[in-house]
This record gives structure tokens, C-alpha cells and sequence, in this order.
DNA sequence: CGCGGGTGGTATACGGCGTACACCGATTCT
DNA sequence: AGAATCGGTGTACGCCGTATACCACCCGCG
């Protein structure tokens, strides 16, 4: 009786609420914010109480994936291995750029939960179905890297010009001179000034991927030399 | 007098001994045993006296970084844009290689120093040397992604079987019915149970990419549509 | 010569973090 | 009814980065 009353007023901890909480904390302030202290707190409970559902927070880290990973949509089934791995990218691409924790999320993980390992075998499932050898499969997911997991480190800066006006064109004429490419670069593309298009970015840079492996496919390429690429 | 004792003894600190220092804890620790307080330790001295010299920790790691890349040879001039590219990352990738912290410390970067502005620069004026859009060099440069810095994020898990032979042999088993492309793919290629070349794995992504820009500048490949690469 | 001020160190302390350990009430099983 | 287990609490430890205050020394200056 009492305990059934208690149980409603704070209801019994598990897995599930755990995540939930720390999801949403992590989609506030960034998977960091997501602390044992701060997921403890919003569920009005110790810290330690965790504990006793999970091993330590890098399983915690793991499980808020694993759900978002549980959301991917298994895509439509296609003609060519290519499109069916592009699809299936895209998916979890979708899935995880929803949240903006996940990219930290995968990049620190250790070990592979078993949805991860299943996201995996299912591209190179793909890939042996198009008729890839071992080899090159291995290689395409080595060449794939992160990018299977629907995102890329974004390793171009944004430096911040000063806010004074005087100093700031200073500094701009001083940045020219220095990386003149990179100024060239800012100013003649297209999207100038504005943020850059990163689906477009993203899908320019698959297909890339995925044009090249098809033509060392086709090519019969091998890792040991033979029937290599042409590299002209 | 006195002063110059003293300072026979524990010499003044600065930024290269501070950087020495950290450096040679990350050499062995990891980026994270390069913690303020062990830096500061092995220096015989406060922790707060570094920040005298700098200002935050992820300054520290900007040193750290910065000081990697002075080291990089400037590669030799080469007759294709493509091979420029492709030899000054092999450069980086040279330089990197030898302090296992680097690529995490990019990876947490988030202000670029001068030397990272640099090395993407002379990227993007090898890119427009070789005749390269403006449009194009922008996207191939987050087509390249992390791997201009001489490194790819390892996404290929290695799940540890169990010590005991019974368990394992079933846990193996369990695996192979879950992940049959993993099992297939790590039972089939060529190098099956050593483990992976990573040179030879970073040399077939980063020419699979230099590839697929080249071709895509050959067919006058713009992000708005016009002359794009056949999909097959 | 003395003396004020910057420069480069110290000492202390705060607020965060993950988590080991001991404990304890309630529930459940025998 | 009694024992064991489960799911929580409370406390504490050892890390972390760093704000603030202080203090000794060396400098150039009057």
C-alpha cells in the first residue's frame, strides 16, 4: 500500500528514465552537461543511485545512443549495393543529427555496442551483396570512417574577427596576406559568407567515397597490388 | 647574484619547458595525464604558476600541437596539384604519427592556431595551383575532413572474446550468427587475424578521395548541378 | 641611493567531476 | 517468520581547471 503511493509520487528508477533524463539534458547543453551529479539531480535522486543500473558513465553514454540508434529506419530495399549503403547512411545520418551530443558521443566510445556492431555488419552485408571482395569491404569501411555514422569532424575554423571596426580590418588584411587560399577560398565560392550547406557537403562527399570504391570494384582491385587504379 | 643561483637550480620557466614537459607526459600518458597539475609537477612547481605563460589548458594543447607541426617538412615540389596534396599530408600524417595524443587533440580543437590555419591553407592553394574551383576546393576540403591531418578516426571495433575457451568458442559463435559480414569480412581478407596495415589503409582512402576530385575538376563539376559526375 | 612597479612565482580555496564504500529500509522468496 | 536481495542514501576520496590574493625579487627611474 505505502509503498505503492510512494512508487507514485517518485517512480521506481530504471534504465529508461535514466536515459531519458540524460538525453535531455545532453540535447540542452551537450553530452558534457549530461553528468552523473546532473542526471541524478533532474531525477530527484543521489548520484549513486545510478550505479545500480549502470556500470559507470560511459555505459550511460552508450545507452543514450544505443536508443537513438534503435529510432534508424531500416531503408527501402534497392537495386545496387551503393545506393542501398547511401540510404542506409542517410538514416543514421538522420537519426543522429537530431541530436547534437551524438557526434562527441561516437567519437569517444570505446567499445561497440551491440546496435552499433549491427549498423556496421549491415553496410558491409551490403557491400558483399553487390559482390565486394573481403578486401575491399575492409577497405570501404576504413575509407567510410566516421562518415558512416551520417557526420564529419568539421575541421574548418571560423575565426572570429575583432569587434572593433578599425581593428577588424586590420586583422582581415593581415589574415589575406597570410592564408591568401583560404580568403580566396571564403570569398569566390559560392555560398559566400553564408553557413555552409552541410548536407550538400556531406552527400558531395559519400558519393566521393562511394564512386571510387565501386570503381575499384569494377576494376577488381586488390590490395596487394594487382589490378590497382590507375593513378592518372 | 643570488638570483643567478636560483636560477641555476630550477631554471625560469617559459613556454618551451612548459610544452616540454606536457608533451613528454602526453608521450606516455595520453593527452589526459597531461593534466596542469602533472605538468606542473614535473616541473617542480605550482600549478598555477603556467598560468603565467598561458592562459587556459586548451591553450596548453595548442602549444603542444602547434610545436608537432613545426616540425613538418615542407614537401618537395611536385607536377600535379593531386601529388602536392597528397605528399604534404603524408607529411603531417609523418609528423602526427609520432605522438599517439595528436589526433585527439585535433579532434577537441576548437580555435585554430596560425600553423593549422597554414597547413589548410597551403592544401587549398595546392587545390587552385592545379586549376581547381573555388567551389570545388571547398568541398573537397570537407570531403578530406580530419584526413588532411595524416589520420582517420578508427571506427572498426575490436570486441574482445572472453579468456575462458568454452565461453569463448560460444560467444564466437553467438557473434558470427549476429554479425555474419563482420565474421565473413574479418575470416576472409587477406590479412585475417594480424592486425591492419594502417599506412597502407590510409593511403587507399586518401587516394580514393584525390581521385574523385580529380575526376570531378575533369568533368567541371560545380555544386549547383551543371557538369555533375554520372551516379553509375 | 632608494623606491615604486611590474614580473613570476606561491598558497589557498572553490566548485565541479566520477565513483568506492558502508549502510539501511522495503520487498520478495523460502 | 526469517533471510536475502534490491534499490536507494550519505559520506568521502582523489582528481580536475582555475579565481583570487599575496609576496619576493629585479628593474628602471628620480
Amino acid at each position: 500500500m505505502y509503498g505503492v503511493y510512494v512508487s507514485t509520487v517518485r517512480p521506481r528508477l530504471d534504465l529508461e528514465r535514466i536515459v531519458d533524463a540524460a538525453t535531455a539534458i545532453a540535447d540542452e547543453g551537450g553530452l558534457d552537461a549530461a553528468s552523473m551529479r546532473a542526471v541524478a539531480e533532474r531525477l530527484g535522486v543521489t548520484p549513486m543511485a545510478l550505479y545500480k543500473h549502470l556500470d559507470d558513465r560511459a555505459a550511460l553514454v552508450d545507452a543514450m545512443l544505443d536508443r537513438v540508434l534503435a529510432g534508424v529506419a531500416s531503408p527501402a530495399p534497392t537495386a545496387s549495393w551503393d545506393d542501398a549503403v547511401r540510404s542506409r547512411i542517410m538514416a543514421v545520418r538522420a537519426a543522429l543529427s537530431s541530436h547534437a551530443w551524438t557526434r562527441q558521443a561516437i567519437e569517444t566510445r570505446e567499445r561497440a555496442t551491440p546496435r552499433v556492431l549491427a549498423h556496421m555488419d549491415a553496410l558491409m552485408a551490403d557491400m558483399f551483396e553487390g559482390g565486394l571482395s573481403a578486401d575491399l569491404v575492409h577497405h570501404a569501411m576504413h575509407a567510410l570512417s566516421t562518415r558512416m555514422w551520417g557526420f564529419t569532424r568539421d575541421v574548418l575554423p571560423t575565426p572570429v574577427p575583432p569587434d572593433d571596426p578599425r581593428e577588424r580590418a586590420a586583422t582581415m588584411a593581415a589574415f589575406a596576406t597570410a592564408y591568401p587560399a583560404i580568403v580566396r577560398m571564403a570569398t569566390t565560392a559560392p555560398h559566400a559568407g553564408e553557413a555552409c550547406d552541410d548536407d550538400a557537403e556531406f552527400a558531395f562527399a559519400l558519393d566521393l567515397l562511394l564512386d571510387g570504391i565501386r570503381r575499384r570494384h569494377e576494376q577488381a582491385w586488390t590490395s596487394t597490388g594487382a589490378g590497382d587504379a590507375p593513378r592518372r
